[in-house]
DNA sequence: CGCAATTTTGACGTAGTTCAACACGTGTGG
DNA sequence: CCACACGTGTTGAACTACGTCAAAATTGCG
């Protein structure tokens, strides 16, 4: 059938928890009308594609697969998909002209990748999945080619990108310009909970498979700074931290921290 | 005519270098199939109204116009129009739970605000003129109307909402996680010169309607922080300050010190 | 002019950076 | 197997930038 997944080759991926129904994605609003078994669009297989990119390091012996890459598209490269993350986490890195690489988000399953690349054409950050990955990829030339039959898919889209816009404004409003770095981790604690909430059902619990040094760098803060606060954190019983497991333990006081 | 603007009453606003015509709007995507005379749609009259806000309090005389209130909208109400700015500056704040007010965004001619609220319906900030400012208005209600009707203004819609996406993303990215104030400053100077280059014509040369305690507001720093920051780039020669001008003297430094 | 609001400047305390050392896990090669 | 380099995370001490509080200077307006 059209809609299998290739991803349940893998085994546990499509069971677990972290896995995003198209129900509970971002992307439906696009997806829906070919789904809702109108007669006239039958373009599912040719539309989606399941697809899971892995560390490229991982594991020498199955380097035959050619998704081996972590990386899901390269800065400047010309926009030829826009991706909703399935499972994992995706962070998103912009490189100035100096080199120097600057962590400008991330993405957690039913979320989008790369419609801020729509205007330009050209992707403006990389994303790079965190681990094992799968995402739900949408090619724009077929988008726009279905858009242009189906009136019903624009409408659709202008919904995505104005959820889309609403969602991007809350975010980074949501941690910029905060006074102190408490305040900041705070509320940064609080976006990527609720985010992942969507889908993991907890509001408190979320898996930490993004680096210290990746979280520093995209709340603009030092590596060291983090570390302090979260022990902090942990000293007052805000939080817990066990192996990868972060475990807001009052929620209360880190939304009082939050906006101060 | 239906394209004549209101704002003609007034005497100087239409031949001021900061007012921006049609041809240089963001909106112009969204009016360009009504305005290039397809005799299908004559619906200009309906859709476009000029607006001229003021301050509130400026003078009692005028008070007879129900336009003097500085506020474009409020936050939480339900959505009724997004705005193209004409002439003039807006400021956007949002209200916390707490009553704390956070300027989360500044708005020139040409630019457009509110359409973030097509999601939710309902705005997420308040929108405030800064001085004597002008507006073009559409009626979102309308919008939608004339979207159903006319497929490619849909198209149009989607250009438009994918622009701001891209602008969003790249004006807070520019500024979000900077190290020190310098270098947020330095950026956000680049940031609104560049956003009225497009309609003054000038890279360098900006008039500060704004005043430094919503500059402070909005870049999480403290008004004395700011004023300190302003007077060492004079000393320096980065920036030469006249009155309510504001110019760069070297674009290279201030360049290279937003992003260090 | 004179009052009020805004902006600027100064002195001091604190939060975050910087630099450095150390602990821990992992992969590599002898 | 151990020795070693390497990446990541944590902790300590000195330094610096920003915040805070207060007062002076400037601007705007009646």
């Amino acid at each position: 059938m059209s809609l299998s997944h290739k991803s349940e080759n893998k085994t546990v991926t499509h069971t677990s928890t972290h896995y995003v129904d198209c129900d509970n994605c971002s992307m439906q609003s696009v997806c829906k009308p070919i789904n809702s078994g109108e007669q006239s669009f039958d373009l599912t297989s040719n539309y989606l594609t399941r697809r899971v990119p892995v560390n490229p390091v991982t594991s020498s012996s199955t380097l035959k697969d050619n998704e081996t890459d972590a990386k899901l598209f390269a800065q400047a490269m010309p926009l030829t998909a826009i991706y909703a993350v399935c499972s994992g986490t995706f962070k998103l890195c912009h490189q100035n002209e100096d080199g120097s690489e600057k962590v400008v988000g991330f993405r957690f399953p039913g979320e989008l990748i790369g419609e801020d690349a729509l205007f330009l054409e050209k992707y403006n950050y990389s994303a790079i999945a965190l681990g094992d990955n799968s995402v739900c990829e949408v090619f724009v030339k077929q988008l726009s080619a279905c858009g242009s039959l189906a009136p019903e898919m624009q409408l659709n889209l202008i919904q995505l990108l104005t959820k889309q816009s609403y969602q991007q404004q809350r975010n980074t409003q949501a941690l910029f310009g905060k006074k102190s770095a408490e305040c900041l981790l705070a509320a940064f604690l609080l976006n990527i909970c609720s985010r992942n909430a969507k889908h993991s059902g907890c509001e408190t619990e979320i898996e930490l498979t993004i680096s210290r040094q990746d979280i520093a760098n995209y709340l603009g803060i030092r590596r060291e700074t983090l570390s302090r606060l979260l022990s902090r954190f942990q000293q007052k019983a805000l939080i817990n931290i066990d192996g990868k497991k972060l475990t807001i333990l009052s929620l209360k006081d880190i939304s009082a921290l939050s906006n101060s």
